[in-house]
DNA sequence: CACATCACG
DNA sequence: ACGTACGTGATGTGC
């Protein structure tokens, strides 16, 4: 039996709209509604295996079948901008890629779809009719299924109905539907029905008469006074909505089986159209990327992989031949860091002639390692680049380290690694993949990691060497190609300092870093841990006794019940899942129930033994060293980010927590030195609104929040409260977020009234603040982005959404993206210019740890007083604001102590 | 894999 | 009226 596949083109866009979480592609166009009903128009497609397919739209002109009832769709809402500029995109997808579109005035897509439909069902077709609304139920029959899709958390899952199953979900049959319909209304379709009449009126009605005209009949059958009432007053209303709630089966379309015969939806206008929408996994649907430019088909004959000696070795001494400003693509693939993991480079030398050195025989990973080296020598002198991708951990492959220890991070100038460049020009992307890079920057679609080597290819030395040959050689070729258009692109956005001065040398710092982690104790850490076990087991025990059963405290969704169902505390429901258990919901039934007290030290307690008495112990190499993971491209803000693990969320707030700071120690004749910038967003709020009575305030060098709180409330200096002075500071930290009242009033539980008038006390306060703060908004309204004092960019998208609170969060990232990125950036020219010091005076003294605004060292004792004299130059120093940049130091025999 | 929770700046 | 502070990462639970 053939088979047809009907969609609903507008209900389908509507559902996958609100379906799938927001996407835009790099020019901020909305793609999340045309993504969604691809992934579901495919799914089915799939399933299905239909030789026929149409969609069918609305059509939106005002001329309506149902022109008698003129309010009709009138309640709807119109559909936001984001999902409307999506439509019009679809239809010339769809188009193509040669897919039938039904469009006709006066026609609903329901219409046509019920045409459709039962001409194929008496054609002896077999017939799928997708929609996002349940109004195509009605002409369900045992050929024709009705599919509505639900896309629920990314996935698509479908549910589908036949006259049976229509039966079995409304006890009734799809014509009956309709009567349902017409006595219930649908205020969404603004069809009235019969007031006082709801779905469930409506079903019993149905069930128990058989039909809208079996109820008129037997009207006097009906108990209810008020309903019986209701439909002799309003047959006229039941009719009209019979009517309108009737689809037309034998309406005029211009459907034919030629035009809906499914031909080949991969075209090269599709394809071009799915590139500029940036689906890129679609993209692999089309036939081995035949629309790709011609270039990348010619690609693989540059690419050769080199074994023999003599032969790289005449590659390597070609090298000096290059020309100052030329790029050298070049990228190293290892397993691990162990010599036998080496797997080989990739070197590109010139858009032709792109070269693959597996590690094996006479090419050691010795002699490699060595080329590579010379390599660096010959750029550094020649004037060359060289370009990688995520250079970070290799760069001992390349520069010996005692070289860049003896002249200093100019030595690590030739580098250019385009993932941060790419990081730089949109730090929003979730991850950077070189594949991503060539997409979009050299307009050149090659296959990634998992096209090449498939999803189960653990190894890389197991790869066939052929198809290995083509990924590292492309990766090498992506980064020649990449460095020149990715450094207009950072010149154009006015990045090319950030990059060079600040981002570049940086990487070398922070590879320094991971080389070098941080010594720790590991009994004392297991010792700590230890500890722990006795007092959980003991609070396990009391919250079981008070609980009067058994469960897992762990688990939000069984504590929600035991305490609010069981033990029926106060409280409601916060959460989409059930009750929430945060912290700050306990913390206000604490004093009433003493389990409580008991659960909230509990959680404490098991957070302190799992992430960080065991989880720290894992990380522990052989060297007792942790060496954390410093990521340079994660963040929205320019900060870094630590994993594996993190080690700038460690305890701090709690003494308890704060205990465990005790096992991150110095090595013997070291000691720990820390030292952090004071209040360094606000200082850079007040360097960048200019408010001179925040720079007043800065210049009178005393405590800052105390200083605010006197301004504020108007109070002497020295009669400033405790309770006005921790206000005041609130405040300082909300203007810093992005302030709002609702977020103030929650910090110091407050009521939003109060929080609203100390915002308005603050900024008549310091009223060049809130000048400064519309005025970012304004200005990131009309560029898309905002920019830090050294010209890192953040998109902020958000502001342009039609949903509020989008725009309201666009609105504080606004305000807080300048300061933290600005801060982000000063610390980070602070460890360049504080490891740049410490190599040249000679030091022996490291850098370990960054926590956003505090500098983590280990200092040779013998070294403090100078490292101590250059980080009070080097901080301060890193860039001179309209306000001083003042850090505090302090240095002990382990972290706890600093 | 999503969610809730909680650790830090 | 909407429903929130900004930026992260790790863990355990439960589907």
């Amino acid at each position: 039996m053939q088979k047809i596949v009907l969609l609903d083109g507008h209900s389908i866009l509507n559902r996958a709209f609100y379906g799938v979480p927001d996407l835009t592609n790099s020019k901020g166009f909305h793609t999340n509604a045309i993504y969604g009903f691809l992934n579901i128009m495919f799914k089915i497609l799939e399933e299905e295996k239909p030789e026929f397919l149409t969609v069918a739209f609305d059509d939106r002109a005002p001329t309506f079948r149902h022109e008698i009832y003129k309010d009709y769709k009138a309640t709807r809402k119109p559909s936001p901008t984001e999902l409307r500029e999506q439509v019009p995109v679809m239809k010339e997808i769809l188009q193509a890629m040669n897919i039938c579109i039904l469009v006709k005035p006066g026609l609903e897509a329901d219409d046509i779809l019920g045409t459709i439909a039962t001409q194929a069902e008496s054609d002896g077709m077999a017939v799928s009719l997708v929609s996002g609304d349940r109004d195509l139920l009605q002409i369900a029959s045992d050929i024709i299924k009705i599919r509505i899709p639900k896309t629920k958390a990314g996935r698509t899952e479908v549910e589908d109905y036949y006259a049976a199953d229509v039966k079995r979900v409304y006890q009734v049959t799809p014509a009956q539907f309709i009567d349902i319909k017409a006595l219930m209304g649908d205020s969404s379709d603004n069809i009235p029905g019969v007031p006082k009449i709801g779905t469930k009126t409506a079903t019993d009605l149905i069930v128990k008469f058989g039909s809208l005209d079996g109820v008129y009949e037997n009207l006097e059958d009906i108990s209810k006074p008020a309903i019986k009432e209701s439909l002799k007053n309003n047959k006229d209303l039941a009719d009209l909505s019979r009517e309108l709630a009737t689809i037309n089966i034998k309406a005029e379309t211009e459907f034919s089986y030629e035009k809906a015969k499914i031909g080949d939806f991969y075209t090269k206008e599709a394809y071009s159209m799915f590139k500029e929408l940036e689906f890129k996994n679609y993209l692999s649907r089309f036939d081995s990327y035949q629309f790709a430019t011609e270039e990348a088909i010619d690609l693989q004959s540059f690419f050769t992989m080199v074994s023999d000696f003599a032969e790289a070795e005449a590659i390597f001494t070609g090298l000096e031949k290059l020309k100052s400003g030329d790029v050298v693509g070049v990228m190293v693939f290892e397993e691990s860091e162990a010599d036998d993991d080496f797997v080989g480079i990739s070197l590109a030398v010139s858009a032709e002639k792109v070269y693959f050195f597996p590690a094996e025989g006479f090419l050691t990973k010795a002699y490699l390692v060595a080329k590579l080296q010379t390599l660096t020598n010959t750029a550094l002198s020649l004037d060359l680049t060289i370009s990688a991708f995520d250079i970070k951990k290799k760069y001992d492959y390349f520069i010996a380290p005692e070289q860049v220890a003896n002249n200093g991070l100019r030595e690590t100038d030739c580098f250019f690694d385009i993932l941060i460049a790419a990081y730089l020009l949109n730090p929003l992307k979730n991850d950077y993949e070189a594949d991503d890079i060539s997409g979009q920057y050299l307009d050149l679609q090659v296959e990634n990691y998992t096209q090449l080597f498939g999803k189960l290819t653990v190894k890389m030395a197991a790869v066939n060497a052929e198809i290995f040959t083509k990924y590292a050689c492309t990766l090498a070729y992506i980064c020649r190609e990449a460095a020149p258009v990715l450094h207009e692109n950072l010149t154009t956005a006015g990045m090319n300092d950030l990059f060079n001065n600040i981002e570049m040398p940086l990487s070398y710092v922070l590879h320094d870093m991971e080389k070098i982690g941080i010594l720790v104790r590991p009994d004392e850490l297991k010792l700590y841990g230890e500890e722990l076990v006795g007092r959980i087991n003991e609070l396990e025990k009391l919250i079981y006794e008070k609980a009067g059963c058994h469960f897992n405290i762990n688990s939000p969704k069984q504590l929600g019940e035991v305490l609010f169902e069981q033990m029926k505390l106060p409280g409601g429901k916060k959460t989409k899942t059930g009750y929430s258990t945060a912290a700050d919901v306990l913390e206000r039934l604490a004093p009433e129930y003493p389990i409580v007290n008991d659960i909230l030290e509990y959680r404490g307690l098991t957070k302190l033994k799992s992430t960080y008495a065991d989880g720290l112990s894992a990380f522990i190499r052989g060297d007792n060293r942790i060496h954390t993971n410093l990521k340079q491209t994660i963040t929205a803000t320019g900060r870094l980010s630590s994993t594996e693990p993190n080690l700038q969320n460690i305890p701090m707030r709690t003494e308890h927590g704060r205990l465990i700071r005790k096992v991150f120690v110095p090595a013997p004749g070291y000691v720990l030195m820390a030292s952090d910038y004071s209040q360094i967003e606000l200082r850079i709020l007040a360097h960048l609104s200019g408010d001179e009575h925040l720079i007043e305030s800065y210049r009178m060098d005393e405590d800052i929040h105390r200083i605010t709180a006197a301004k504020v409330f108007h109070t002497p200096f020295d009669d400033v409260t405790d309770l006005q002075r921790r206000n005041a500071k609130a405040v300082n930290f909300g203007i810093v977020y992005g302030i709002s009242s609702f977020g103030l009033s929650q910090d110091l539980t407050i009521s939003r009234k109060e929080a609203e008038s100390y915002i308005e006390q603050y900024f008549t306060t310091y009223p060049q603040v809130k000048t400064f703060l519309d005025e970012t908004i304004k200005t990131a309204k009309e560029k898309g982005f905002v920019t830090t004092l050294f010209g890192r960019r953040r998109p902020i998208p958000e502001l342009l959404s039609s949903n509020f609170m989008q725009r309201s969060f666009g609105d504080r990232v606004a305000m807080n993206s300048p300061l933290q990125g600005t801060a982000a950036d000063i610390i980070k020219i602070a460890m360049v210019r504080v490891w740049d010091r410490i190599k040249k005076e000679r030091l022996r003294s490291r850098l370990v740890l960054q926590i956003h605004d505090e500098l983590l060292l280990e200092v040779a004792e013998d070294e403090a007083d100078k490292v101590r004299a250059l980080l009070n130059e080097e901080m301060p120093g890193a860039a001179s604001l309209k306000v001083k940049l003042e850090i505090g130091l302090n240095s002990g025999v382990n972290w706890y102590e600093t």
